[in-house]
DNA sequence: ATCCGTATTGAGACATGGTATCATTTAACC
DNA sequence: GGTTAAATGATACCATGTCTCAATACGGAT
């Protein structure tokens, strides 16, 4: 079993480092982008037949919970994927026509999270940024935008 | 049929207005806040019986589509929660132990927003901006955080 | 107001995504 | 190695969202 750090934290949160969440955090690891569910299941499948879909929908809940992953929406309500957020924090744009995701570094949101832990009182381990607006590839193709 | 302008926004986009769209848009105005999907269609099939289960899906995909609301995850892997972006834009705290959600306002993004448009080449309507962490409550109540 | 063309709808069967249960296994600690 | 509770896998189950297609209703023109 390969002990990354991302699963160090989970023995350090109190879990067992069980096979099961080993192979599904190193299939996304491994990824690195957006996955579906179908694929993770199908990729962990592929790694260790032994390892039941329950399993790993309980470990994508809880790699949730630690903020090491997160469930986003890229087209409208249907399956969502699942993001790594290697240091906590992920930003992408969205194209709302194409689903295509365009990912970017920095955000510089540590001055507002520092406010905001202040001003609610909470501790914030991580974020998600999310853009939505119309790539270039689908302006060019002429796309309904007529607000201006 | 009430028309709000957000509902006149899916007209100047090319859409029709009808009355599932316009019911299905009112819930979530009348509600403010997160609702699931079932909240949304149990409401909706109050207000309007014969407003069919698929119509309320489809528009919830359009509206998204459009920015005006956006699907999030408030718990792990489980049903995502569809929230009124009213100015294209939205901004929460989700606590990863109670699943709470803290909602504010500002964020500061107009310029990273203007960058991000020059540097990819897009055309931006919205945004989502999450951060994840554990709200007073829970911190009081002894939460596993042993990081530091 | 009425007519027309087409986007949209409603119904319901269907597909997919995620969960509960529970006996069995296994990681963690000694 | 032995102990114990957390975690697992199998599977049945439920919830969520989608597809199809005939029927309907919006929006524009008259």
């Amino acid at each position: 079993m390969i002990i990354s750090p991302r699963l160090e934290r989970l023995r350090d949160a109190g879990y067992k480092l069980t096979t099961a969440r080993a192979t599904v955090l190193g299939v996304i690891e491994t990824h690195e982008g957006h996955m579906t569910s179908a694929e993770i299941l199908d990729e962990v499948s592929k790694r260790d037949s032994s390892i039941g879909r329950a399993s790993v929908f309980r470990t994508l809940d809880l790699l949730t919970r630690l903020a090491i992953i997160r469930p986003t929406y890229t087209s409208g309500s249907a399956t969502p994927t699942y993001v790594l957020m290697p240091d906590g924090h992920h930003h992408h744009i969205v194209c709302v026509q194409c689903h295509q995701t365009i990912e970017f570094e920095d955000c510089g949101l540590g001055v507002l999270s520092e406010r905001l832990e202040a001003e609610f009182g909470v501790k914030l381990t991580g974020h998600l940024l999310e853009f939505y607006g119309v790539c270039g590839d689908c302006s060019e193709a002429g796309v309904v935008d007529d607000e201006g």
